[in-house]
DNA sequence: TTTTGACCCTGCCCCAAGGGGAGTGCTTAT
DNA sequence: ATAAGCACTCCCCTTGGGGCAGGGTCAAAA
């Protein structure tokens, strides 16, 4: 058998590794040609080496860094003593993959939130409107306290619920009045399935029958909506019932904080028995 | 409102961010501190770059790049502008994951192959054995000629099927004689599905009643066992039947080569009707 | 025989996102 | 007075090479 040698760029082209990385496997140990010219420091490969390329290639298609497959390469000559590096190598990956599953799913929440938005906004622009809810599936975290705390209960109900949730979040306020003490809230995700969570009632809510208004703008200035809406409701005899929903529709984002003049907010109040059309 | 300012150990501590990370953004320009103490250059952030820190932390978590992100906050200040970014990434992130399951599903394919490899080997020990081998799903390439080309179209199949695979590769003998050129020779795989492919017959092959020797060493050594497992059936009076199938247990992996002194090759030859006891 | 274009060599800097450490300066507690 | 605790800058290190500069080498064409 001819020792038949070829030079880096032949090589190069057989086996589809770059120039530099053979340069860089040899640098390392990885690879060392099987002859290296004493006065040119030309590298010549020959047959064995193209075997070893092989190996190296199938080894880092299963992104095994470099360190590890000169390990390998050292201390094996056969499939079978692999095996639990392979296991290894397949546990990292796993975890790799669920990460970025759970990546993904993050930012299809986000996603699905904005066009959903988006098209409740090129919809039904701003109008007072008769609807029915279907019931669905929630979360409630309940509490007494002021309003303006909700977002901080909201915080923390969609850390505790991350990847069950399925809509956006909203509140149920149990008082008749505005009361500015001591209201009774409820804040609440839409969810898929039915776990158990410490503090948080996982519930079917009721549909119903309601009037709603879009609100389009910060939350101090919700009531002037709420004002249209009920004014709207006596106008037209019916009776509301609790409790009154307020649906954000899009509040301060889940990155951004966003610009207050864009929020929406959906105000649901339950119409016991509608005295009016559309 | 006053300026609550925080040095960079304590903004540090409230963010999770690590000072080095703090210090890089800060050199980058994606999150410079409030305030910069002109002789001693002390960071002293404040609650906007508290802010800030929560968004940035929010893209990385996404995976996005430090030059991305630094872009993303210039160009932007609300969720909804970033969704076509986001979905840019989502691309990004399936692709990975797909890559990512396919060397999975690689690794498995060699990990399986060393198992059953190994408990073929503990469990019957070269011992000539009758069995049923149960009909399969193959994919078949068949040409004429020397034996020792077998392994090129092995090769050539393997590439073809890749994931379709499900089982060690065999040869399927048409000829009742041992010929030197011009062989009768069928290279299979077993597969999952029943796809077409290019010259590849798939197809269902019927089970049969087989002797079976399993052989341990180099193919240049097949003859030794073909002649142990042959007048082990004329002792018998058993009646062979075409074709003989010739399954490569463990050959050269599909990393390393191996040494051909632990291939194992499990000879199956069918007779016709057997006239012996195990 | 020379030239020319292709090929090869080493050495240096670059990427991302920081980690680690050296050496120095500042304030405060002991 | 000294030591601890923070902060600062500057430099080197990580992976797996890419890109370029400057210079040497090879083989075929003129």
């Amino acid at each position: 058998m001819k020792e038949l040698l070829f030079n880096i760029g032949e090589f190069s082209r057989m086996t589809g590794l770059s120039i530099k990385a053979l340069r860089l496997y040899h640098e390392k140990d990885i690879m060392v040609p099987f002859r290296i010219d004493e006065f040119t420091n030309y590298r010549f490969y020959s047959r064995s080496n193209l075997e070893r390329a092989r190996i190296i290639t199938a080894l880092r298609s299963m992104d095994f860094g470099l360190k590890e497959i000169k390990e390998l390469l050292e201390n094996f000559d056969d499939d079978s003593g692999i095996v639990s590096a392979l296991e290894a190598q397949k546990l990292k990956i796993c975890h790799k993959i669920l990460n970025y599953e759970k990546i993904l799913n993050s930012m299809d929440l986000i996603i699905l939130k904005e066009k959903t938005v988006q098209n409740k906004k090129q919809a039904n622009a701003f109008q007072v409107e008769e609807k029915t809810i279907e019931p669905m599936l929630i979360a409630g975290l309940r509490f007494k306290g002021k309003y303006k705390e909700a977002g901080k209960y909201i915080g923390k109900l969609a850390g505790k619920m991350s990847r069950n949730i399925c809509g956006p979040p909203f509140c149920l306020y149990y008082d008749k009045e505005y009361k500015e003490e001591d209201a009774e809230i409820e804040v609440c995700y839409p969810v898929k399935e039915e776990k158990e969570y410490p503090n948080v009632v996982v519930r079917r809510l009721k549909g119903a029958n309601v009037i709603s208004l879009i609100h389009n703008g910060p939350y101090e200035q919700l009531s002037h909506s709420y004002s249209k809406i009920i004014s709207e409701i006596k106008s037209r005899n019916g009776e509301m019932d609790l409790p009154i929903r307020e649906t954000y529709l899009k509040g301060p984002g889940m990155i951004f904080k966003g610009n207050p003049q864009n929020y929406l907010t959906e105000i649901q109040i339950s119409v016991r028995e509608s005295g009016f059309k559309t």
